[in-house]
DNA sequence: TCTTTATGGGACTCTCATGTCCCATTATGA
DNA sequence: TCATAATGGGACATGAGAGTCCCATAAAGA
């Protein structure tokens, strides 16, 4: 796959599965808050969120897997977003991990509900989806190790998930207000940066 | 409500955990496994994995709700078990940690469907759900932090669901075979303990 | 061996979510 | 103001899974 990532929604109508109406943001919206809570959640409870009718629903997104479908497309396209604002590429890499993280808390629900469900067959066969956020963040990794500031024995890949694992778990901690959401991004650098071991 | 779980309908057997009639275990297991990777499975497959007709597994566990919760108990059970083994309390805070990682993803199907499903409303109500493994981990965190080998800094109930969103990471990655599954346990200890951050 | 018990498959009902259709009502705009 | 489009609610059909029941068969025990 290209990194050529989905994320950047087109312009207009596009063909299938995502009708682009009024605001079909908003549903969008509602639907990555709902789901990314509860993907079981049932399409009512979606249109409620949204403050629409489930007759509006299934005039946007005809059916359910569509519906699944555009959200995670909106979800590439608003990580991408922020993650364009975080200005990877800029700086040392112990700073762009920094923005990449509170990027990431930004934009929680879409996280969530983008790379929250590990066993989700839907997304498997969209042309974008087998593996978001590609490289730009394995890329950082092996930046980071080379400016000597990561852990040079560990695998990006694994230091990648590392990183969504804490974002989901400060997201969630938040989410209980177990943790004030301000809270959260502090949280995970520091843990992703030194562990929970002293600074020896 | 109280422990109404269906299960165990013959007078032999014996205490929780355990098991009911004949090869519940098996049952539970089967459970376990299918459950833990989607948590929405229907009966059939688990009774497949059980190798069960559905109407045996309807017969040991009457309705779907009473298969969760005896499923869950079980799993608190194997957990409790493997921690017992762990000997959390004994040697140093470091060594007892490690131990308890390397528990943890011994018995990892029962950990990851016990904790896997944060919005899970099922057990809101379970005797002993509320906060599984309460203080044991806290306080082995403390003691980190009172031996000086834990951030002192971090508090203790973030380090214990960080600890398990990692060994969360690691199975996944296991599951997918982007990792050896024994590599799991070290890896997991290696960031708890020191991040991805180099050792300053 | 004969008896008792457990099993598994099939058939059935029930519930819930999905998806479709229609229509009265409301917003929008010319 | 009137005409058009969008909305939301209700009614309906469909399908999947849960839960129940029954019965032929296989296993276990006396």
């Amino acid at each position: 796959m290209e990194h050529a990532v989905g994320w950047r929604h087109d312009e207009h109508g596009e063909p299938e599965g995502g009708g682009a109406g009024p605001d079909a943001g908003a549903i969008l919206r509602a639907a990555a808050t709902v789901l990314a809570h509860d993907r079981n959640a049932p399409l009512s409870e979606v249109a409620e969120a949204a403050r629409v009718g489930r007759s509006t629903l299934h005039r946007y997104f005809p059916d359910r897997d569509g519906l699944l479908a555009a959200t995670y497309e909106e979800a590439l396209s608003e990580i991408g977003r922020v993650m364009e604002e975080a200005r990877v590429e800029e700086g040392s890499a112990l700073e762009a991990m920094r923005r990449v993280v509170a990027a990431h808390v930004e934009v929680g629900d879409w996280v969530v509900f983008a790379f929250g469900d590990t066993a989700n067959e839907v997304f498997d066969d969209a042309p974008d989806a087998a593996d978001p956020e590609p490289e730009i963040l394995t890329d950082l990794v092996r930046r980071g190790q080379a400016e000597g500031v990561f852990d040079p024995d560990a695998d990006p890949a694994w230091a990648v998930q590392v990183l969504w694992a804490l974002v989901f778990t400060g997201l969630e901690r938040a989410g209980r207000g177990q943790m004030p959401r301000h809270a959260v991004a502090p949280a995970v650098v520091r843990t992703l940066e030194r562990g929970i071991g002293v600074r020896t």
